[in-house]
RNA sequence: GGCGGCGUAGCCAAGCGGCUAAGGCAACGGUUUGCAAAACCGUCAUCCCCGGUUCGAAUCCGGGCGCCGCCUCCA
């Protein structure tokens, strides 16, 4: 497998420090309001790399954190940290705020059918492992402290920048941040802060006060996944200053590098060819999109299926598109069942082959999901071509399961029974055809179809599904 | 101003120097069907614009135009 790593600029061969274990961390949802379809396209990416690496027999150990601490919104917001404005907006203290936000963030990741990390840390229960950081950071000369906060020192770390391509010069002369007299470099950051008007507060050796922003993540990967690991994923406006500054917090307390192996980063999202904004009227999260009566499942096969390093536009109009590619897959499924030749088909063995080498040449390849896909569909054509015996669809039948413990939108077959009624309707209609009877069979079709079953005659009798 | 990326059919989207520019959706024709549905076959793109490099460019280079991300801690 082959992967583009941020941080080198390539791609390169991914081989994990222990072979056939990745450790892998994500970065998560910041519990202030609900996931956009934006955070989500992150998560889905993540689930489906974790996914694939499963896919190509690797164990995975994945870590997603949660930030149920503060950071700050935009300049325009007067410093006002998130956690805080959502609770003074919302009239709940921001522990209540947190609470439900995460919980609405679990609901929303089984919606996507995104399988559960191994283990999702929160920022507040790890406070003492971040002051254990920030005094060791402090100890190896990267921080110090000032009036009670403490800042760590950019200049004493070499490879700051290294991440994000950009110098400490460069960073200087873009600059339109204000000197904050108490640090030595306009871009040193903060690990550690004092403020009585902030809500959340812990003790500290530097006085009570609260952690800064990228310190949780280094505290917590490490706890979870050691002082160095495989992959470390997140959306691309992470990149600087958030895991440029992790990767000076964690090679700066343990001193080995690298830190991270490889750096993931997905590409915005836009809606109808924007920036999604309220604004504009084009901002989605997961809800939003469900009232408006999309299949969550059709929502991820758009977020998957195109390349994570593209831009991706979403559109309602692509969700349709979605649903009705997954129903062809769906439909293919259930065809399956129908199978009846009496002898397998010779052609079979060698449109799966090319099939599943074409799905793995392509998720090898930085996760091609469009490519994977495109190999899955001329599959479905071929196949779709085919007299199939018993035995030849339960072949097609478990690659398209292991083409799908990747994709995760088909979901489990449904043994759905009908109730005794319609059973008999169809029943009645089965015979009224042989009766030649077609007034009274499309009868049934349509009152059938009025609660939403529709009917296919096939040489082998009828089948039906669900509108 | 600095750094990075994108622009491929009505829509979504692969391809990143060389077979007829993948795949899905939509649309339209046909085969099949009692009629349908599903399926299958067919039709549907000189790859944002202009110049250049090359035997050969959607792919590389230069210049436009449009869109997107980042450029910090602040209270």
């Amino acid at each position: 497998m082959r992967v583009y790593n941020t941080y080198t600029r390539l791609l390169e061969e991914f081989k994990p420090i222990t072979p056939g274990k990745v450790r892998m961390y994500n970065c998560g949802p910041t519990v202030y309001n609900y996931a956009t379809i934006g955070n989500f396209r992150a998560y889905i990416f993540a689930d489906v790399l974790r996914r694939s690496l499963e896919y190509f027999g690797n164990e995975v150990t994945q870590i997603v954190n949660i930030t149920d601490v503060g950071h700050m919104t935009s300049d325009a917001d007067e410093g006002e940290d998130k956690m805080s404005k959502a609770a003074r907006e919302q009239k709940k203290d921001p522990w209540q705020i947190a609470e439900f936000y995460m919980n609405a963030f679990f609901d929303d990741i089984k919606t996507l059918n995104i399988q559960p990390a191994q283990k999702y840390p929160r920022a507040t229960e790890h406070v003492a492992e971040m002051i254990a950081i920030v005094a060791k950071l402090i100890e190896n000369g990267h921080a110090y402290v000032t009036n009670g906060n403490v800042y760590y020192d950019v200049s004493s770390f070499p490879g700051y920048g290294r991440l994000s391509g950009n110098t400490l010069e460069q960073l200087n002369a873009g600059a339109r941040i204000e000197v904050n007299p108490e640090k030595r470099n306009p871009q040193d950051f903060a690990l550690w802060k004092q403020d009585p008007k902030h809500i959340m507060q812990w003790d500290s050796p530097w006085g009570r006060g609260f952690p800064g922003w990228h310190i949780e993540c280094s505290a917590m990967s490490s706890k979870y996944l050691g002082d160095q690991f495989d992959i470390h994923t997140g959306g691309e406006d992470n990149i600087f200053p958030h895991h440029e500054c992790e990767i000076a917090q964690s090679e700066g307390a343990t001193g080995k590098k690298p830190w991270v192996r490889y750096w993931m980063h997905t590409r915005f999202l836009l809606v109808n060819g924007q920036k999604m904004s309220k604004s504009l009227g084009n901002f989605f999260t997961l809800r939003d999109l469900v009232e408006k009566g999309c299949d969550p499942m059709a929502v991820r096969y758009v977020l998957m299926s195109t390349h994570y390093r593209q831009p991706l536009n979403f559109t309602l109009e692509s969700v349709e598109g979605a649903r009705e590619s997954i129903r062809r897959l769906t439909d293919f499924r259930r065809r399956l069942n129908d199978a009846s030749a009496p002898a397998d088909c010779a052609a079979l063995p060698e449109i799966l082959r090319k099939g599943k080498e074409g799905f793995d040449a392509a998720l090898a390849e930085d996760l091609n999901t469009s490519a994977a896909l495109a190999a899955l569909f001329d599959l479905v054509r071929e196949v779709n071509k085919l007299a199939l015996s018993r035995a030849d669809a339960a072949r097609v039948l478990a690659l398209l399961q292991a083409f799908d413990h990747v994709m995760g939108v088909l979901g489990e077959v449904k043994e759905e029974g009908l109730a005794a009624e319609v059973e008999a309707l169809i029943q009645e209609r089965l015979e009224s055809r042989k009766r030649r009877d077609f007034k009274r069979a499309d009868e049934i079709r349509q009152q059938l179809k009025a609660r939403g079953i529709v009917l296919e005659d096939f040489a082998g009798g009828t089948r039906w599904k669900r509108e």
